[in-house]
This record gives C-alpha cells, sequence and structure tokens, in this order.
DNA sequence: CATATTCGTGCAAATTCCTGCAGGAAGCAG
DNA sequence: CTGCTTCCTGCAGGAATTTGCACGAATATG
C-alpha cells in the first residue's frame, strides 16, 4: 500500500468516525504502529488532523456530538465486525448480507487483504469504495428500500452463480427453539439461498437479538457455522444456544 | 509492446484500480521498473498522474469529502438535475446512469412520481433510499470503484432484461465530432448497450463538457434523443451541436 | 504511586529512486 | 549494404525514502 494512500485512509475515516486509534490503524494495515505514528506526526505537521495521545482527531471538530456518539453507540459492533473481517482470508470469496453490522465488517475490513466480497446491498458497496484491493461483486434485484438490498427473481439468479467461501448473514432475531429469523418473507428466501450457495454460515448478533423471535424463520439454529456475540455477554444467556449444537465465537 | 501503449495501459489501471504499483506493473509487464518509472515520471511531468513512492495515483482521486462533492455539484448540477426529473413522466421506466450529475436527478425526483428507476449505481440507489412511491431496480455486476457502477457480463446481460422509457447517460467530455465519450472502454460499452435497451437517451452537460474528447467514444452526437444544457451557455457554443443534428434543451 | 500504554529518537535493513552508461533495434542518408 | 543517428531498454551503484525494532521518556489509569 503506497504512503499517500494510506494518509487519504486515515484522513477518510477521521471523516467518518470523528477519530483515528493509532492500534487499531496498524491492525488494519497490517503496519507496525511506528509508522502509523509517523503518518499522523507528518499530517499533524501539514495541518491535516490534531494528534493527541493514542490516536488523532479531526482539526475542526464538526459537529462534536455527534462524532462522539458515533464512536460509542457501535461498540460493540465494531469488535463484532473485526472479528469477522479477520475471518476472512487473503483470496477467499465472501457474501456480506446487509445490516449495520455487516457494513461494520466491511469498514473493518484489512486493507491489503485481497479479497472477493460479493453484496446485494448497496450500502455495503459505498463502505469499500475506497478499499485498494478487494474486489466488490454487487448482486443486482428489485430494491427493498426498507432495508436497502436487492431482492426478487433476478436477485436469486445472480446469486446462484456465486460459490461464497464464507456467508455473514445479518438477522433481526435469533431464538434457540426458532432460530435465525427476520420481518420480511422475501428477505428470509434470499438469506436462506446465499446460505445455501456458501461453504459456511456465520451470524454476528448484539446482545439486543438474543431470545427474541420474529416472523419469518432463515434457517434454525444448527443451520449456521457459528454464531459470533460479544465477550460480554454472560454465560448462562448463551448456554441454550450451545446446547442446540451451534458453535459459539466471542468477540 | 509500444511505449504508447504501454502508456495507455497505466492509464487504464489506474482508472479501474485507483493506483499502480511500479513493482507490480514491471512484474505484469515483464519490463524493468526503470521502465516503469521512466514512463511514469514523464507522464507525470505531462500532468496525466501524480507520482508517489512506490507507484502513482490518478490525479485527481474522487473526492470522497461530501461537502466538497456538493459544492461542485451546485447551482448548475441541480438545475439540469430538476429539469431533467420533470421528463419523466408518471408510470414510466427511467434509466439513470451514475455519476453525480444523475446523482442530482435521482435527488430532484417529485417525491409523489411513481416511476421505476433502473440503475447499476449504488450510489444513486443511496439518493432514492427515502423517495416513497418509486421503485428501484439495481444491476448487479463486478464494481468499478473508481466511478462506482456495476459492469461485466453479468451487469450487460442483466441490462438487456430492461426496457427503459428514458436514460440519462452520463459522459466525461462532448464534442461535435467525437460525439459523447468518457475515459474507460468497459464503461463505454455499457453505456452503450444501456442506450440501446432505452426508446430515449438523454445527456446533463455542465459547461465543462463541451467541445472535449476523451479516449472511448459512447455514442456520436446524433446517436442521442437530446441533449440538456445549463440555460447560459452561450448560443455559438451550441450551434456545432445544433447542427450535427441534436435537439438541445435549455434548462 | 505503580503499572501499562503510548511516544519519540536513533539506527539498521529493505525498498525505491535517480543518474549515467552501454547494447540493441529502427529509421534514414549515402 | 554500410554507417550514422535516434530511441528504447536494462543494468550498475549511489542517494533518498520507508519501515520496523529497541530503548528510554512521557502520559494515562487505577
Amino acid at each position: 500500500m503506497l504512503t499517500s494512500q494510506r494518509k487519504a485512509l486515515i484522513l477518510d475515516r477521521l471523516r467518518r468516525d470523528g477519530q483515528v486509534i493509532a492500534k487499531a490503524l496498524a491492525d488494519d494495515l497490517s503496519l507496525s504502529e511506528d509508522t502509523i505514528r509517523r503518518d499522523l506526526r507528518e499530517m499533524a505537521a501539514e495541518k491535516l488532523l490534531k494528534r493527541v495521545h493514542g490516536g488523532a482527531l479531526p482539526l475542526s471538530p464538526d459537529l462534536p456530538d455527534f462524532s462522539a456518539r458515533q464512536a460509542v453507540s457501535s461498540e460493540e459492533k465494531r469488535r463484532l465486525g473485526a472479528f469477522a473481517a479477520g475471518m476472512i482470508k487473503s483470496g477467499q470469496t465472501a457474501f456480506l448480507d446487509g445490516g449495520t453490522t455487516n457494513a461494520e465488517i466491511a469498514r473493518r475490513l484489512p486493507k491489503d487483504l485481497a479479497v472477493t466480497i460479493v453484496t446485494h446491498s448497496p450500502t455495503i458497496t459505498g463502505e469499500l469504495e475506497h478499499h485498494p484491493v478487494a474486489e466488490v461483486i454487487l448482486i443486482g434485484g428489485k430494491l427493498y428500500k426498507h432495508s436497502m438490498v436487492a431482492t426478487g427473481a433476478a436477485a436469486m439468479a445472480a446469486i446462484a452463480s456465486i460459490r461464497a467461501d464464507i456467508f455473514f448473514l445479518g438477522v433481526t432475531a435469533i431464538h434457540p427453539a426458532h432460530g435465525f429469523s427476520t420481518g420480511d418473507f422475501e428477505e428470509a428466501a434470499i438469506k436462506r439461498h446465499i446460505a445455501q450457495c456458501s461453504a459456511e454460515t456465520y451470524v454476528l448478533a448484539t446482545a439486543e437479538k438474543l431470545d427474541a423471535a420474529s416472523p419469518c424463520q432463515i434457517l434454525p439454529i444448527k443451520g449456521v457455522s457459528g454464531l459470533i456475540v460479544p465477550s460480554d455477554i454472560p454465560e448462562e444467556r448463551l448456554a441454550p444456544y450451545r446446547n442446540a449444537g451451534v458453535p459459539i465465537f466471542l468477540a
């Protein structure tokens, strides 16, 4: 990765998140923290950002409350996203479902990872616009505006021509008995189809989705390869899922 | 391989990938890095690209800064967008090409207009996310990151199944003799294909696009149904286009 | 105050860049 | 055909840049 690209990326992330953390940046870019710190120092000298202990902040904090809220509110999802991104190996093909949690995977995708990302969500493609090496395949179809994903026969056909190594499924509810579910029948069918076309399927779930059910089941609990949850969920809430036979990963 | 071919290829790859790495280029073309570097040096002198340590970048990398892009679009593009949006009748199917000007059409689309919007640009779909009644069809395919549109065989096939009443074509340059052109061969082919699948094709053009030419022609001047330009362009600049036989609309 | 990060600097290794030069191919005049 | 010029290409080697590591200083946290 080129130095100037790296600096542009830092600025980009600064605008988006309202902050950058040196260590996280080094992890994502697979570089030493020293290099990142050097960049931050130089950019601070160019008046492009403000250097602070641990990272950097935008020079003119536009809407400081907004960026602060952004920074704290999605901490849980960010951890899930980073964990999931780490599961994707170089050269693989990953299918990303729509939703804010999966958008976080796209954001946390290491910038030097040469992978193929398939998605039926235009929102996800936006997150990958500035990824230096990832190839992005967009599945087309009739757009469901509510969740901003392509659906319908055209989408089903396009998905059938894809064979993904790993699929990150987005759901609205998870229940030990009722499995993974969502609110729309058509969407559930699409998601099920994607899972069938993928070697492995994983679900990212924040705490509030557990022990809930939505009208349309996508898959039973045992129908996925694993469930990824925040590490601070108490073990007793996870027990029913472990008993149902799904591997659980703590992020 | 001829030097000029090589340089054209470098520009092409720059447009496609948003970056060029000297070493990788030398490997791919089986040439010494010195030769590549010499090319890059010369092209930088010709203001065709920006030289950076390790390779080169496009001269004006797409400004991810939303406010900056918004500022560029400004008054002129808004007028064009509103005029074009007014040409779409209730019940019709309109195909919107990518680009900031066409995004303006999507933004200006009357909220009570029940139409079907087809596009291969995920950016455009984002503009339509909150439209109450418009049905949105997304064309999928391999994503070209620099212009954020779906391309390739899958996109071509999906387009072939669509029959649009009106197509708003985005171009980078317009010339009386060389017609409508853009910088990428693949993109030009896609745009031409969409035009063939549409009953009418219109081009929105701000002043700076007139009397310029890019490498790849999409259509000749007479190949479109009309050209929509800002009303403050002097008549003498429009005369060559009128003579070429294309109807002109002032917005 | 103690501990753990984070920071800055010096330094060495690796990579990339530039300059000058030589060999070879293409074009051209004699 | 020969000799000349011109252009392109690769190579050598020295300069410049970048990167990671080590170690002591500075800063945050409890």
